[in-house]
DNA sequence: GACATTTGTTCGTATATCGCACATAATGGG
DNA sequence: CCCATTATGTGCGATATACGAACAAATGTC
């Protein structure tokens, strides 16, 4: 590509976007220049065009975005056959497990939710579809990552902050190589409380007819109701029927 | 705001990605270009550009968004406390119903889903967070509109492009307003097949401690599994235990 | 297989945008 | 209340981008 076929206003303004988050609700142009590193001049047209475009409000010191940024993001759910395709199956997966699960995909370093069927809420961490949790310490993230060739992984698990969110936390990356090996063999991954404690998970790669990985399904259970070594026990069979069920039918 | 302060490159783009969509999955540059009515040299930067930041996948005919624009709506989900404040009490209500449940906020003409919590799939449109219905025959659309200002609800159906989805959608303004008034002064909303038919749904305000109407949540399901009749009697009492609950916990 | 049509790509130029520097306005501590 | 600090707004030259047209490649039609 040449270097002219490069919007660079678009991209600073999808940058821009971005800087919006977690713990950012409003920013001032300031901030968002600050995060975005960009120039505050730049940043200020940007927000100013997202307002204009009723893509955000502003009151005259902070910009916030509005619902209709989510038209973004709605753009990629319901153009792409896969959330779509899942969501029966999850819905059907999480009432005969009787706990939450979820699809996903890789990212980068992160997994990210595409479809969630969730029974009574037992996790801290709230989920939707877009939300996105490091790959290393997520068991769809393990089954993602086993599911790509070693170096790559291994570039993956480089370019991730290790970071041990409990005392559970895998943090070594040849000891997690070798997880992923493991789950590779076995086609399921457990975390038992990695993420955060109380919470376990199993996950099984989903295949489409070509049997390329093309998603995750897991199941989370909280650790005080089945622990981690009755996972595989109760869910896994669910899990194998699901991911049978979706081959079949994801071209 | 000078029209300098509007970064138009910027604008195309965003035009550009939520050209994808339901029957849209895949799109080569002329098909973009003629959704979008812009020039098919601009359309190609764009995508290109989307292509080069990883928003995109390019197979040299045909792009596809990636997961990673739903970075973008999840800025904004994770930046307002609402959807995640909600979620929690619509999985539960949902449960409670044995009906899907979802929470919606005006934007213009439309209401849009910021929370869903689905049970088996009833509904032929598929809705996740980001999908948008017409306010004017959605339930939660009725309700959001009744605590508008008279004039401002008004202005709202004056710009609605009023359909007669089903026999027995409301398309008249004047209908409608006094639909509004009895809505108002009923605090649920009650929607009959007028959207699809075999679907009913009924919504309830969601208001904040201080009693400003801040979103709304709704119940859906099949006509004929529950006639509109009875819709009331069966979901009110969940709808308005939720409502309460939430309207000591929105600040 | 030749022709018509559509699609993708390149290029020159008019125009819009960027980033800088400066002006102005708000904020906050002492 | 003043001054230091930080944030926002604006004019301008250098640079990047959009447009339209022309060309190349692919696709479809007969």
């Amino acid at each position: 590509m040449r270097e002219s076929d490069f919007v660079s206003g678009f991209a600073r303004g999808l940058k821009v976007i971005e800087a919006f988050g977690e713990a950012r609700p409003k920013l001032t142009i300031a901030e968002a220049a600050k995060l975005t590193d960009l120039d505050r001049a730049t940043v200020r047209r940007c927000l100013l065009t997202l307002a204009d475009l009723g893509y955000a409000d502003y009151d005259g010191k902070f910009f916030t975005l509005t619902p209709k940024v989510l038209r973004l993001g709605h753009a990629y759910l319901s153009a792409t056959p896969l959330p779509l395709m899942i969501q029966p199956y999850l819905d059907q997966l999480s009432e005969r497990a009787g706990q939450s699960a979820s699809a996903s995909v890789l990212d980068g370093t992160e997994v990210v939710y595409i479809a969630r069927a969730s029974q009574k809420r037992v996790m801290s961490i709230n989920l939707s579809p877009g939300s996105r949790l490091p790959a290393y310490c997520a068991s769809m993230g393990r089954v993602l990552l086993a599911a790509l060739p070693e170096t790559e992984a291994r570039g993956v698990l480089d370019r991730s902050e290790l970071r041990a969110n409990t005392p559970l936390t895998k943090t070594d990356r040849d000891v997690l190589m070798d997880e992923l090996r493991h789950v590779r063999s076995e086609g399921y991954a457990i975390i038992d409380q990695e993420l955060e404690l109380g919470l376990c998970s199993i996950a099984v790669p989903v295949e489409n007819d070509r049997g390329r990985v093309v998603a995750a399904i897991n199941i989370g259970a909280p650790a005080a109701h089945v622990p981690a070594a009755e996972m595989a026990a109760r869910y896994l069979p669910l899990l194998k029927d699901t991911q049978k069920a979706l081959r079949l039918v994801l071209r």
